[in-house]
DNA sequence: TATCTATTTTGATAAATATCGAATAAGGTT
DNA sequence: AACCTTATTCGATATTTATCAAAATAGATA
């Protein structure tokens, strides 16, 4: 994969994001054509033409040829076509998200219902934050360890006084399994999703 | 083909050229996502990220799924390759240029070297124009007549007095041929094209 | 019912971009 | 050399688009 899939992506689209810049590509197909001829072709004044022609040219869409004092402008199809298959697959698409950090929204969802130090303000009446919440208290806990209620109890209230209704609910999103007044953290693939 | 290219490939392209959108589609290539979510993946506020889902739903790119009150949003892949495949081949780039009148540059040219009534004010010095004038003069004459020299310089004179010059661009050109002075038309595919 | 949550719409402002006149550059013509 | 033609760069203005606060909507919860 090529890197940096957005920046170029990005700038190809905006190029082509424009109703004239379109139409040359469009009329470029056909045949060369000169500054002045696209301009009146397009009904614009020719500084708008040669501005628009830059920026296809900097993207390698449009060739130059000086001829005299004519500049021949042509389309390269073949580059054209190239940028245009960058996005033929899922991967190629899933690429433009590269850069973006996948846990922005769980740390913000932490940040609104938990004090600096680690206090619950409260206990999310939405699912999907509970969730979310719910998975952070779940992980203080050891993966391979087993913990009697009283133990457990007295590690959630450092993070909230309603004990009860916590363990309650991590053993229903199946984080938590118990048998016997004994608990222990499940793996994460079988945590119920929502 | 289908019919009017432009419109909607100018609507594909102006969807997809933007950094926020761009990366909207690829973080939907993964998984679906909520409103919220997104606008946290983004940095953005929630009105924002509507606003940029709406431009996306309105072009099929993207789908919303209700689920109580949090709307999920997923990627048409199928809708975004299918829009991206209209300009696979020259002739789909030629498309764009479907709605240009594409004698705008000559009659321009015409306008400006021509009186209303025909006189041609003077021959134009750059081959270009002296081309598109040259050719308003030659088809003055009838395809498959032939013209006594006098004849021709007669038609002629009706737009410039200085038809010897006239006269020899025109078979410089081969727009016109000449035998024992008698001159007739030849076939415009032969013209000499600059 | 009243309230809370996720979202959308509206409206106002900020940012990005297009357009073109004027000035500049550079090749051609006389 | 002086001048014309084509194209580009610069700078100022107009248009388009993005952003978000505040208000409106609608489902969920208590």
């Amino acid at each position: 994969m090529s890197s940096a899939a957005l920046p170029t992506l990005l700038a190809f689209f905006k190029a082509l994001a424009h109703e004239s810049r379109l139409k040359i590509v469009g009329l470029l197909a056909s045949r060369e054509l000169s500054g002045q001829e696209l301009a009146a072709l397009l009904a614009l004044k020719e500084p708008t033409v040669s501005h628009h022609l830059a920026m296809l040219r900097e993207l390698g869409l449009v060739r130059q040829r000086l001829d005299g004092n004519t500049h021949w402008w042509s389309l390269d199809l073949e580059a054209l076509v190239a940028l245009n298959r960058r996005l033929a697959t899922r991967d190629d698409v899933a690429a433009l998200a590269g850069g973006i950090e996948p846990d922005a929204w769980d740390r913000r969802v932490l940040e609104n219902f938990l004090t600096p130090d680690g206090q619950l303000k409260e206990i999310p009446a939405s699912r999907k934050k509970r969730w979310i919440v719910l998975r952070f208290l779940t992980l203080k806990f050891e993966a391979d360890r087993r913990y009697p209620e009283a133990e457990l109890n007295e590690i959630l209230k450092r993070h909230h006084w309603d004990c009860a209704t916590l363990r309650r609910e991590m053993i229903g999103y199946r984080m938590m399994a118990r048998d016997h007044g004994i608990y222990w953290r499940l793996p994460e693939t079988g945590w119920q999703s929502a």
